[in-house]
DNA sequence: CCAAAAGTGTTCCCACTACACCCATGT
DNA sequence: ACATGGGTGTAGTGGGAACACTTTTGG
């Protein structure tokens, strides 16, 4: 949570589209338009790894109560995999993450109500004394790509923007009333996240480089939010090929050292997916 | 194919957006921003079974010497799953099918070039004698939102369009030269519908509602190109509980005659699922 | 009786499960 | 010495894979 905010408007920050005063905000109102697509939203659901728990990343704009999924817009000249990438370096400086597209979110009723989106921007403006008519860009009916990324908790840091009250890492079991369909954005994808575990190198975000089994372990029931026993837990990751155990021990605490592992270098082929169904 | 079209202007063509006439193409090119999204669309691969092949549709509009993936635009005030059903009905004719969000394409280079864009579509206009000036609401960047149907190959009867020259059910193994990114959005649709082969009961569209052993055992290994052992093939489909045998046989030539199978009420819980990793 | 196509059962093996005791370390 | 937490092995089972002969039917 922060307080304060800076209202430098340099070039770096035009680039990564963040808003930072009142000014850049008022630009944005003005002539977001020519610079981004209209219509069309990534909305980003970012976990991290901490205290034993999963967390999603939250953001609480002015003017709401309900918490929000960091997102943004696609550039008009922009790839879509690439406005995703930019987006989320923009809230918290992280280029180097896990992101993976999910899907693509145009039904909620939320959505549709003309009303209700118009309601809902106002209240977010007022800070800057601006009210949208009718036929302004932002007035209208958004369709919302949804993505989600695994970061290294410890290293986002989270950008200060001038419409942003405050952020919250919130544990995935407890989600607070979330703007528009951000909840079912976010358990999509968790069910995707989940389903995705075994095949592709997942955690590898969410630990650091070299780690000990009692720690993917837990992470792994943090994930999934169910118990693994540890000898069959350990058997499954290295006959998937997904980690591979040094030699290096690490002395901690008034016990056995525990092994190291790391992640395998090849991505996982095939092993842990759908049953193949062969001949 | 066809070779002659309609151009009766019903209020029912309207609804749906069929274009059949000049007049309708103007239309659209003139007023459509008014009803549709911009820089959205919505693509369909339509797949159907025929002649022991997996097959899909496959539209050439005027103007052009690749194929295309039947498409439209998304309107303003329709949800989006609703608006791939109309597409399709108005493509199709089919209001009963499977049909499934899959992926939203904005990467590809051929999506991004205004140049390429605008191209495309005058080829496409010239029939009509259209040209698109730069700033023309057909004439920028456009995303796709995949999906993918599963049709009865039979009961499918292409509607006629203007801009429509011909459309062809094409074995999914050899796919011709396809407009934009279509190509990669096909493969990808296989690849989805492939994985799901096992969990939902995918086959139901495409097979009647009572159906042999050999016809279905034909029909996946159509759709995983892959051969099958007979009797191991029964066993798993059974034990999925995703099909029922009947007390009934069907007596066709000069050979034993097949049981009868039908698809289980229930849909296919978890059974067939990613490996689900228990305690 | 013959050709064509469909029906069916067994063995092997591996991967998943369940389960409990010993070992290293720091205080 | 002891408390803490990490390391490890085995037996049982169930599902997937491989594999070939018999039965029905129409001509």
């Amino acid at each position: 949570m922060y307080t304060s905010f800076g209202n430098v408007y340099t070039l770096r920050n035009y680039i990564f589209g963040r808003m930072n005063s009142p000014q850049d905000v008022v630009d944005f109102v003005d002539n977001g338009h020519r610079r981004y697509l209209p219509h069309l939203s990534i909305d980003c659901a970012v976990f991290g790894y901490h205290d034993q728990q999963l967390k999603v990343l939250l953001i609480r704009y002015h003017g709401h109560e309900n918490w929000s999924l960091p997102g943004g817009f696609i550039r008009r000249d922009e790839a879509l995999t690439a406005a995703a990438y930019r987006i989320l370096a923009e809230k918290t400086n992280l280029t180097d993450l896990f992101l993976q597209q999910f899907h693509a979110f145009g039904d909620s009723p939320t959505r549709l109500s003309r009303i209700a989106i118009q309601q809902n921007h106002n209240r977010v403006y007022a800070k800057v004394n601006v009210a949208l008519n009718d036929d302004h860009w932002l007035a209208e009916r958004t369709l919302s790509i949804g993505y989600f990324a695994l970061v290294d908790y410890a290293s986002v840091h989270v950008t200060p923007e001038f419409l942003v009250e405050e952020y919250r890492w919130q544990n995935v079991a407890f989600l607070p009333p979330l703007q528009f369909d951000h909840h079912e954005i976010t358990e999509k994808a968790l069910v995707v996240l989940r389903s995705h575990v075994y095949q592709h190198p997942i955690a590898r975000a969410l630990l650091p480089e070299k780690f000990t089994l009692p720690e993917i372990h837990a992470l792994y029931e943090a994930i999934l939010s169910k118990q693994f026993d540890r000898r069959n837990f350990r058997k499954r990751l290295l006959s998937l090929g997904l980690v591979i155990q040094l030699a290096e021990q690490r002395k901690i605490g008034p016990h056995r050292s525990p092994f190291l592992y790391e992640f395998a270098a090849e991505p996982v082929e095939n092993k842990g997916a759908v049953r193949p169904f062969a001949a």
